[in-house]
DNA sequence: TGAATATGCGAGCTATCGCTCGCGTAGACA
DNA sequence: TGTCTACGCGAGCGATAGCTCGCATATTCA
């Protein structure tokens, strides 16, 4: 157990079955992830999940490690895709709006598999290639930090300590509202606190 | 591995010397975790580097999950016996220095044992008496909520979703700031930041 | 059609895991 | 001092982990 030693990729799909073996094992990580936990889930009950082989799962992934670190690019990509755009399309919008928008996005990019979201946060330890998950965080914070700094109707105070703090705080507060699978009208009364805690913290008032 | 079978106590130690045992132990515990991660924290590691048999480590605890519940309790103890003693004190002060002790007292509880609660929060699986984990959030969540219902200078919404989302984002920035480790000046930022913040949502105007 | 290549297979290797159990030793009490 | 019990020990068990490797089958292309 536990030997982690190649994480680069190892041979790439060339012909189109293989690679839906590739997204069949993929996808079948994610469930066993889900229904085991991260330390249940082996890589022998992941081929078996996904109906392939152990063998053809490692001709594709060099190791536990990056195979789970293959899955958690799939599911940040997805996330931040969506955070991005929205971003980018309310950037000269009026901040109420916009700031609704932002935390909307947030809640629908939780929504995309909150399940699997929980287990790679919670579980899956952040070393080698997994710390790709704190990573984004940070790349979060700098467009943030952009993002206020091409504003002048904010308070104004280090746009990095803001970014900070409002990241982490809309972060966490959509995470657990989605973990916690609050019901409908609980999270929305939760997503309309936050927009007003933010609002206020922003305004220059 | 991994069968997870009794998880109460197996015996309680009646001399000095065992109690010195069990101290042993889970101060290991706490160090293995820190320095390995959970999944290569085996009892065998730990019990080594306890200066202890691995025989000796099961008879205080029947198993692993028993042994890091331990830990976890014993940690979690420490955090929130710090922060719930301060909340005790500020119930009657004014806001704003209510909630600058408050947030204060959060960045001291995180700065016990950063380490060891970046891994407890980051990698321990919330599985079996693991769960307690969680349930002291919804305790502090109840604490402040009270807390909120108490005064009536704030502005008025449902207290539950004020304090979700206070308690929420308070623990995720100050967990960030201690996790990132930044440095006194930026934490001081930070911390500031964050009580602007609260209090700004907070207030009723 | 046949050679070359891409893909798939799974028995089984080694390492390590969580944990047991039989036995030796230190301390308490008579 | 002898007896009883709390405490400590560590070889080793069964299970399972991550992963390899030799071989079978499917596909491509000449």
């Amino acid at each position: 157990m536990a030997r982690r030693v190649r994480t680069t990729a190892r041979k790439k799909p060339r012909q189109e079955r293989s690679q839906a073996t590739v997204d069949a094992i993929l996808s079948a990580t994610a469930r066993v992830l889900c229904t085991t936990g991260y330390d249940r889930a082996s890589t022998n009950r992941i081929a078996l999940h996904a109906g392939v082989s152990i063998g053809s799962l490692y001709q594709y992934f060099p190791s536990k490690e990056a195979l789970v670190a293959a899955l958690v690019e799939r599911h940040i990509d997805q996330m931040t895709s969506l955070v991005k755009t929205k971003l980018a399309e309310v950037a000269a919008t009026p901040l109420p709006l916009a700031v609704r928008t932002m935390i909307q996005a947030m809640f629908d990019a939780h929504a995309v598999d909150p399940k699997l979201h929980k287990v790679l946060i919670e579980e899956v330890p952040r070393v080698g290639r997994l710390e790709r998950l704190t990573d984004v965080e940070r790349q979060v914070q700098g467009l943030v930090a952009a993002f206020i700094d091409a504003r002048r109707d904010l308070r104004k105070a280090p746009a990095h300590a803001i970014a900070f703090v409002l990241v982490h705080a809309v972060e966490a507060v959509t995470h657990a509202a989605v973990v916690d699978e609050l019901p409908a009208p609980r999270a929305q009364e939760v997503a309309e606190e936050l927009t007003h805690l933010v609002l206020r913290y922003l305004s220059p008032g």
